[in-house]
RNA sequence: GGUUCCGUAGCUCAGCUGGAUAGAGCAUCUGCCUUCUAAGCAGACGGUCGCGCGUUCGAAUCGCGCCGGAAUCACCA
């Protein structure tokens, strides 16, 4: 062992072996991190076949929530990281514009908006038809006591009421074409989808093809007839189509209704058979709650039942609630942590913060605003993305989003203090390894470096983003103590002082990339 | 009731393909800015890893049983 070329001393400690690995392993892992351009991301590879990622799938009756932006996040951050394993990403959202949902944002509007416009109110479109949403859940709500009150029972009073009975027939005149509904349902959905974009823009979230549910909701209704044919499904006497999964532990499912007409699971069929006729892609994620987990284990059988070869590269990213500290989130009552709000208030508490370090002056109007939103938006986005997607969150909207610590701001900060002193440094010199020793320290930043790919990878195959985000901060904290210990454009001799350069470089193109795959930006300075 | 997920420091979380004294951040306390950005670094304090049994030389990690929380088991989407 003492003659091996790789381990440079070893000794034991409680019947554990511990090699020390020779200067020669870690300069080689070195240098060929430094030959590699954009260490730990691959080009694309246009011979392997393209992965479509489902996120976001928003309804258009209110505007998006901390909720959404978990789900966005992880959506925009899973399809950056498989991006980065080599294979091109579709990125989809199928936008639910259908249902009793809007109806009763149309309902309201056409009742008390008196013709309220996103222009005439000065409210982004989205809010404006959000606002609507709430106005009619008081309105129901009051007619279901009032109702109550004249001796009605509450189940009853909650489907027999006027107003709910009208969103009913509203629906069905959607459905049926009728053409001041539509026209009214056209309008209202126009303006939550400029909302929309707005937001996602400021999310820096982006979508190849929109699919909108008042278009796929018609499918899927022949691909349950050839199921039936094949026997995959059954049809009841009530004439009803089921499917029997109890052989896999689960149970029976409706899947069409007695007089034909389609449920959830019928569209959701249709719309993945469909997709893969759209564009050449081998897999197909939904970034969905785990709310849902049951409904995609059983499309995913059903599909694979069905005889679709690609059933089995189907997945759902289930990630948990956000919730807050009296419970769950629920927009028809108002109590929900809005999207913008929250984005403002991010940017507003970088600016405090740069302000009281005293760092603002050093930058122009356009440039502190430029990076309020980098480091408010990186604190967001980091906050959400360093937990494992599986938990629940719960967001406290009286305790701020932190800027120090394990942050999206403190990994910023480091790749900026990284970039100032490439740009410090002057001449370079070229360094021969056998010139000086490594220490400690740079050890084990070239070992935390050379981690980058496979974590990358790990995170790839878990759709799982916090892994990302966990590995960097712990790149982060390795950097932030070797450069406390360190001197680097004043080291000990030429060549080190270059070998350090060049190692900072490193250092701070993977947490460039790293950042970059969560979403947030980089800044050079801040 | 069935199924799935979660339970680690006061709080927020890593660790979970079994391996050394269970790690970070926040909060509290102590140091470090006349040299590369102190949004940083070094340190202190803080833990019956929900409980019990089992498998194993060895369990936060695997299995079983409890307890607590969440979701789901809709002819809602």
């Amino acid at each position: 062992m003492k003659r091996s070329s790789e381990v440079k001393s070893y000794n034991v400690v409680k019947g554990f072996l511990n090699l020390t690995l020779t200067d020669q392993v870690i300069t080689t892992l070195f240098d060929e991190i430094k030959r590699t351009n954009n260490f730990g991301l691959k080009d694309l590879d246009p011979l392997l076949p393209s992965a479509m990622i489902e996120y976001s799938s928003p309804n258009t009756n209110k505007p998006l929530h901390l909720g959404h932006i978990r789900n966005n996040l992880l959506g925009d951050s899973i399809s950056r990281i498989v991006k980065a394993s080599g294979r091109n990403v579709i990125q989809v959202q199928i936008i639910n514009d259908r249902g009793v949902h809007i109806c009763k944002s149309m309902w309201a509007w056409k009742k008390f908006g008196d013709g309220e416009t996103p222009e005439s109110s000065g409210l982004k479109g989205d809010h404006l038809v959000g606002k609507y949403y709430v106005l009619f859940d008081k309105e129901y709500k009051r007619q279901i006591n009032k109702s109550v009150l004249n001796g009605t029972e509450q189940e009853e009073a909650k489907k027999t009421v006027p107003c709910i009975l009208e969103v009913q027939k509203m629906l069905l005149d959607w459905e049926s074409g009728d053409k001041e509904v539509v026209q009214l349902w056209t309008k209202m959905n126009t303006w939550v989808y400029s909302g929309f974009e707005k937001t996602y823009e400021r999310l820096g979230i982006v979508f190849d093809k929109n699919y909108y549910e008042s278009e796929t909701y018609i499918l899927g209704k022949k691909d349950i007839r050839q199921g039936l044919q094949n026997g995959v499904f059954y049809r009841k006497p009530d004439n009803s189509v089921w499917i029997d999964l109890s052989a896999e532990g689960l149970d029976e499912k409706i899947i069409l209704r007695k007089d034909g007409s389609s449920v959830y699971m019928t569209q959701d069929i249709g719309t993945a058979i469909q997709r893969f006729k759209d564009f050449e892609i081998d897999s197909l994620t939904y970034v969905v709650g785990n709310e849902q987990d049951y409904h995609f284990r059983v499309l995913f059988l059903i599909l694979e039942k069905l005889g679709y070869s690609w059933a089995r590269k189907l997945s759902h990213l289930s990630y948990g609630m956000v919730d807050l500290p009296t419970g769950k989130m629920k927009s028809r009552e108002g109590k929900v942590v809005d999207a913008d709000d929250l984005m403002d208030e991010m940017e507003l508490a970088a600016k405090k913060m740069s302000i009281e370090l005293g760092k603002s002056q050093a930058f122009s109007n356009s440039e502190s605003e430029m990076l309020n939103k980098a480091l408010g938006h990186g604190a967001l986005k980091y906050f959400i993305l360093k937990v494992d997607p599986k938990k629940r969150m719960i967001f406290n909207p009286e305790e701020s989003i932190d800027f120090n610590g394990n942050t999206g701001p403190f990994l910023q900060y480091t790749h900026a203090r990284i970039s100032s002193l490439i740009n410090k440094k002057g001449s370079q010199v070229d360094y021969d390894w056998d010139q000086f020793e490594l220490t400690e320290k740079e050890r084990a930043l070239v070992i935390l470096i050379a981690k980058f790919p496979k974590n990358i990878q790990a995170a790839a195959t878990g759709l799982n983003p916090s892994i990302i985000a966990t590995y960097l901060y712990e790149l982060a904290k390795g950097f932030n103590s070797f450069y406390q210990q360190h001197s680097v454009l004043n080291a000990e001799t030429a060549s080190i002082a270059a070998f350090r350069v060049d190692l900072c470089k490193e250092v701070a193109n993977v947490l460039n990339s790293g950042l970059n795959i969560l979403g947030i930006n980089a800044p050079e300075r801040m």
